[in-house]
DNA sequence: GAAAATTGCGCAATAC
DNA sequence: CGTATTGCGCAATTTT
């Protein structure tokens, strides 16, 4: 099979959809406010327009127009169980996982490459065929075709390379900005103690130039209206 | 070649390690406090003890004690510039990368699988040769052979499927804490500027008592003894 | 539109 | 033995 995508249930409802990041981005913003079954369907029906008919439609490799016809449809279900946007929008346990629950595996099969031999990256595991929980619908979008690139092109070996690269970086920087908000959390925690205790100085200061003056006024039992203010 | 690790520069010493990962744990870990030359070449003996011929010697796969014999090592040099440890332990820039400077490829091969095709999962991209930054060496442990197992038996495939669901979980788990800490920060921010108002707040209302005080005692010229409190 | 950056994922080494 | 972490490359996607 040539299928790209997930196949996903939702409310019963078993579809296939292309790009599963593209579906997984979907489910980490949206998680929060799932759409009724009424919108749901009105999505599906949207999606399924250009494919009224739910065979099979053999990916064309040397289509060029990628907003053009339908070239990308595959109705083999594939197991998707995500549940990671999924676990409740109430922080769940926050320190340790939930019960038996979720991380079952999820397989998702790429293009085979069209000239090397190809190396079968993302290769099936296990073929199970449980759907388990409901989804967000990604924004509805036609598949398009990818440009046929072979494995072995030292084109294809410098865009990689590159990529490695930028990977290596982002993934650097995001270290960093990690590390960078920890250390600005313990700072603040600290600078927060210190200020708890100035506050708690002041209070007590406070405290006493008012015991001071009602000492000084209560006796002389007059002019009241010039008091210690209250603010 | 079947050669697992990186090889590394060391003061001009090329050297071939197995396990870039250890090296590059090392590496981060202990990349403030760089060994001394002398500490190095005691190291390098220590390293080369086993093997005092730089042969080439292959791969036992039948041997099964793990801390027996040497069994693996290369001379072969692979390209190894980390520089992710490495770069200045002065914060760098913080907000955007080094100049031109780092992420160059690096390229660890992989043990190929004794039975199966063997998917070349970490292949060899460009073969560059250049050796660049100085190394941390990591803690001295002859190298151990891996325990052949075929990526076809289903043992192979219930590991990988565990390993993968852990790892789901774990980097799950990691994105909360990330968000946690985000979260945590910016409530500390907030609170930050509450006490500093409160903080504002009391410390006028101090200067005005102090002010009334002071225009009690001043016309009166006497008693400066119980004046106000400076704490 | 193309290059760079981001991100989910599986793999393997390793840590625990 | 196990599970948990982590660096890495890949590919899909997003950002610039």
């Amino acid at each position: 099979g040539e299928e790209v995508g997930v196949g996903v249930d939702i409310w019963g409802i078993k579809l296939f959809f292309p790009s599963p990041q593209t579906i997984y981005h979907q489910t980490v913003n949206l998680y929060d406010n799932l759409p009724t079954l009424s919108e749901v369907s009105s999505v599906i029906q949207e999606w399924m327009n250009p494919y009224p008919n739910q065979a099979h439609v053999t990916l064309n490799p040397t289509s060029s127009s990628p907003a053009g016809s339908s070239n990308l449809v595959s109705m083999d279900m594939i197991t998707y169980s995500q549940s990671q946007g999924l676990r409740g929008s109430s922080e769940d346990r926050m320190d340790e996982q939930m019960m038996g629950l979720s991380y079952l595996p999820y397989t998702s099969s790429c293009l085979s490459s069209t000239t090397s031999s190809g190396n079968p990256h993302h290769n099936h595991g296990s073929n199970l065929q449980e759907f388990s929980p409901p989804f967000i619908l990604p924004t509805m979008r036609a598949p398009v075709a990818k440009r046929s690139i072979s494995k072995d092109s030292a084109e294809y070996r410098l865009r990689r390379e590159r990529n490695n690269i930028a990977v290596r970086k982002s993934r650097d920087k995001a270290r960093r900005r990690i590390l960078m908000t920890q250390q600005r959390a313990l700072q603040l925690q600290e600078e927060n103690q210190k200020l708890q205790m100035k506050i708690g100085q002041l209070s007590q200061e406070l405290d006493t130039l008012r015991h001071i003056l009602s000492q000084q006024h209560l006796p002389g039992s007059e002019e009241g209206a010039a008091g210690v203010p209250t603010v």
